[in-house]
RNA sequence: GUGGCUGUAGCUCAGUUGGUUAGAGCACUGGAUUGUGGUUCCAGGGGUCGGGGGUUCGAAUCCCCUUAGCCACCCCA
């Protein structure tokens, strides 16, 4: 063969990922999707009913509202009829424009969830990725203390069933701040101070105050006096009590320390336990929008991963897109991260299917036997798979222990002569024999057993 | 977007002052007289050293650019 003949090395693209984009492989995508369903399963027994928006939404609608660090983020481009477009950075502008548009229709209050990806083109970190999903659920159109406890009982009742114990929900009011801030004359900077005091518990008093004295322009007397209250301690009807006198004769303050109180104690009647509750005068978040009720949840296990849940009450959420003023209050489950929690608490079962049964492909002849095998223990219920060769019998079985079968079935020749299926259970290694017609029903109550002890 | 660190097989890494055909463990595939895995033994496949350019007789090793990851800042609607 001459070097013209030989066949030439095929140039090959590169496969690979776009910075911030990843790919899941089964052994993320099961704990994930089980977790959104989890998500859709708990929004539901609330009553909030699912909705979608488009990926893609014209370029007006979302930079209505934006900041300078909105639009350096966003994804935006020309589509192909020359419209200016941008991809979704979060749920809830979309579910502005959603509500200003169909809230005649949908009539109020209005209870939504919302599960999908958006696009941010930000920096990368851990747990900072540029595609990633959001898990929403809102209240639209009533200003009800309900609505606020409601939003307190669905995290608890979220973080309850994924399978949490010990987790905290920190609860404050933006009112509370808003009224202290007129109190010291400083409803300018509001946005400022705000944001320097959410930094509290990561860079400590000393340093807050020098960064509301530097960006926020305040004495050192008022960022003194912001941080008192951020620092007060104690149960949290004590909190309830010191923060009266800090507000008194601010009218707003004194509302927001009033309803603080009936949220703390709605939320212990609809059965959220008292320890899993803390007033933290200190979170504010760092949105302008915030109005009302602040939300944030930490597990007691993990603090430093931040909160895994958070939302709050807002004014006027559709006010750039409709003349109706419609109030609201939402939260959003924060899922990569408490999914990274998870596998750090070793939460998460390794397994690569979501299969629980191989049926091992054994006798050569016997294909048509093992599929009706198979059908019968779906028919149950049953996740299965039937191996696609007829391999050896061990490399079958190691097939299914590696990636994570909870049984396998075996049948040859000497167990269908005898109309037998043997049951092997991959964990203990041990075998059991159940005659074929009944195996599926036998096994599906074997396995209803192992999960609840 | 700014600054710092890093990038060798699917994964975790080794690779001496730049010097022949780049290694290990795990994982993967197959085998150990043809019906039983998660512990053994043997064999095998797999890398143009993230990509491109430069210096050099010679580059995984030095220089530049680029890309990706991590960390900090920023921000977190």
């Amino acid at each position: 063969m001459s070097d013209s003949e030989k066949p030439k090395k095929r140039q090959l693209i590169q496969p690979r990922t776009l910075k911030g984009f990843r790919d899941y492989l089964p052994e993320t995508m099961i704990p994930r999707e089980q977790l959104i369903q989890t998500a859709r399963e708990v929004y539901r027994s609330f009553g909030f009913g699912p909705i979608d928006t488009p990926t893609l939404e014209y370029l007006e609608i979302l930079t209505g509202k934006g900041s300078e660090e909105t639009d350096r983020q966003l994804y935006k481009f020309q589509d192909h009829g020359g419209r200016d477009v941008g991809m979704r950075f979060d749920l809830t502008v979309p579910l502005a424009r959603f509500v200003a548009q169909h809230i005649n229709e949908l009539g109020t209050p209005f209870k939504r969830y919302h599960i999908a990806p958006v696009w941010r083109g930000e920096n990368t970190q851990r747990g900072r990725y540029r595609e990633f999903m959001q898990c929403d659920f809102d209240t639209i159109g009533t200003l009800s203390v309900a609505a606020d406890i409601e939003t307190g009982l669905v995290i608890n009742a979220l973080l309850s069933a994924i399978g949490f114990e010990r987790f905290t929900i920190h609860l404050n009011n933006r009112q509370v701040l808003n009224g202290l801030l007129q109190k010291e004359g400083l409803e300018e900077q509001a946005t400022p101070v705000l944001r320097s005091l959410d930094k509290l518990a990561k860079i400590g008093e000393d340093k807050v105050i020098q960064e509301m004295m530097a960006t926020a322009g305040t004495t050192e007397a008022q960022a003194r006096n912001v941080l008192a209250m951020a620092a007060l301690e104690g149960t949290n009807e004590e909190i309830l009590t010191q923060l009266q006198p800090i507000i008194a004769g601010n009218e707003l303050g004194e509302q927001g320390v009033e309803r603080l109180g009936k949220i703390l104690s709605g939320m212990q009647a609809g059965g959220v336990p008292a320890e899993r509750i803390k007033l933290d005068v200190s979170i504010a978040r760092g949105l302008d929008y915030y109005t009302g009720a602040i939300f944030e949840t930490f597990l007691d296990d993990l603090p430093g991963i931040g909160s895994v849940c958070s939302g709050g009450r807002y004014d006027n959420l559709a006010e750039l897109y409709s003349k109706r003023q419609l109030p609201g209050i939402g939260a959003s489950l924060g899922l990569d991260r408490l999914l990274a929690a998870m596998e750090e608490l070793d939460m998460l079962a390794k397994v690569k299917t979501p299969a629980d049964v191989l049926v091992t492909y054994f006798d050569k002849g016997a294909l048509e036997k093992y599929l009706e095998i198979a059908a019968s223990l779906r028919a149950v219920g049953l996740k299965v798979e039937v191996f696609p060769e007829p391999k050896k019998l061990g490399q079958q079985l190691k097939y299914a222990d590696t990636r994570g079968f909870g049984y396998a079935v075996i049948a040859g020749e000497d167990e269908l002569a005898s109309n037998t299926l043997q049951v092997k259970d991959l964990a203990t290694g041990e075998s059991t024999a159940f005659p074929i017609e009944s195996a599926a029903t036998e096994l599906a109550e074997v396995m209803k057993k192992a999960v609840q002890p």
